[in-house]
DNA sequence: AATAATATGCTAATATTTTAGCACTTACAA
DNA sequence: TTGTAAGTGCTAAAATATTAGCATATTATT
């Protein structure tokens, strides 16, 4: 249960797990597009390599070049990343994180109804803690 | 408007905010108490000098010794962590966030209430995007 | 006022991360 | 096929981050 251990991660690193899992799949060339402060072409190959070496990614050809991915889901993941930002930042609130993203978000009234509904099963389905 | 740049910040200098950002405000002891893999004193003196020298923290003096703060209030640094981790995870969508959140989190019948009434909230008062 | 305990200031060594570059491979087109 | 463009593999240099340790300061206690 170890989840997207952001934590033992170097900035680059990080940097280039984030593209990976915005994009869910990325090229060498990807990746160097969306790096902030790109550095060369080796640099991401070397990094992308390291990463997979650790675990991290994965990578299949695609023609002549390597496409890589996650080797952990990204919902897991985003759990995981979510719960260390409620943590850190909502004295682990999980409510007080709910609300700031509301309250940013305006969200449409669709969407505003769709999560009234998951309230409602919330409410029925699990008991109070 | 730059908010929480955890981009350009090294690994332990992103431990190290999220310790105080955690804690809201913390000594050199506390901070290296809540380090994983924990260096030696020194060294967080040092992380802590530097990360003052960047702008993240401030410190003041309380007897004999200092207590850091960050320059950045909690919640600002929070919800760009979370725009982060949307964009991020979450294909962009707060809704999807938002669902997780819910979903994983077992609220109490009251929080529920709570966020029943800020949507409800939003229904009315924001026109829907 | 002297001492002990607990801080910080600073500097330099060490370790890790980040980088570039050269040698090799593969896919494709002339 | 052979040339060429666009990849990758690897290694070692350079830059940054991490660390320890000595010198000095501060506070509280005796």
């Amino acid at each position: 249960m170890e989840g997207y251990q952001a934590v033992k991660l170097s900035r680059r690193e990080r940097q280039i797990m984030d593209i990976v899992y915005q994009r869910g799949r990325a090229s060498v060339a990807d990746v160097l597009e969306d790096l902030p402060d790109p550095p060369s072409y080796s640099t991401v190959r070397a990094l992308l390599r390291i990463l997979e070496e650790k675990g991290y990614l994965t990578h299949k050809k695609d023609g002549k070049r390597y496409i890589y991915r996650p080797t952990q889901p990204r919902h897991q993941a985003g759990r995981f990343a979510l719960k260390q930002i409620f943590q850190t930042f909502f004295d682990k609130s999980i409510e007080k994180t709910v609300m700031t993203l509301v309250s940013d978000a305006n969200l449409s009234d669709e969407e505003l109804d769709r999560l009234s509904q998951l309230i409602e099963q919330a409410k029925k389905g699990d008991p109070p803690s």
